[in-house]
DNA sequence: TTTTCATTTAGATAATTATCAAAATGTAAA
DNA sequence: TTTACATTTTGATAATTATCTAAATGAAAA
């Protein structure tokens, strides 16, 4: 029980929702979320852990950068069910469309992330 | 969008969770809540406050009492599809299971709601 | 009209959470 | 083997939340 309220909990603040519904679309690492969410690298860091932790989300290495994209193989029915609402509830946003638009110009080799 | 998340952070609290699952099996009244949950019945009245602004309760007076039940006519569509979700997630856990047999034999009148 | 009693509100407190700056880590490139 | 830099961890702080007791409200019954 308490580990499903946990899974609620992790789509329960908004730069979460933000995330998982641009990595949705794209796989991304932290600072191309940071430049997009415009909050500190650390606090994208621990909002990727809590969605990790709660089954939505899983990582990759790629060069200098860690990849985050949706978890390829996901057995948890209330994450694969919530993965599946959410694009539906939250289509006609106006932040998610503009995060949508802002993740295809993204590119991570022009950001500086610590700053 | 802060909207959607307000309904998320409602069923990211278990006591809301056992809540709702006892309402989707029948209407109860406060202090019936409170001697299922085990908690104080300004914190139940809170807990019902929380899921009443969310959109997934509403209330009628009857005699003494307010029975809470849930929302009748709902054009939310989270919140319906949340409500439809919720039964099938939870099903298997041993707490939901409890609850709904012990508000079989709850009996308001046997009740002393202030203590 | 007074009393009773279910519920809500107010006020206080402890726990949790989102956030940041600074420091640490770890790895790829020079 | 340094250096550079993306990310994580640490430590601190402000905001939010769940909870309680005590007081207030409001309506039904006596």
């Amino acid at each position: 029980m308490r580990e499903i309220t946990d899974i609620f909990k992790a789509i329960s603040e908004q730069n979460r929702v933000r995330i998982l519904l641009m990595l949705l679309h794209k796989s991304l690492c932290v600072c191309e979320i940071k430049s997009i969410l415009n909050i500190s690298t650390p606090t994208v860091s621990s909002h990727l852990n809590i969605l990790r932790k709660a089954g939505f989300i899983e990582d990759t290495k790629d060069g200098k950068w860690i990849n985050y994209r949706i978890k390829q193989n996901i057995t948890n029915q209330v994450v694969i069910d919530l993965l599946d609402s959410l694009v539906k509830w939250y289509a006609d946003t106006e932040i998610m469309q503009n995060d949508l638009a802002q993740i295809e110009h993204v590119d991570r080799i022009q950001l500086t992330c610590n700053n």
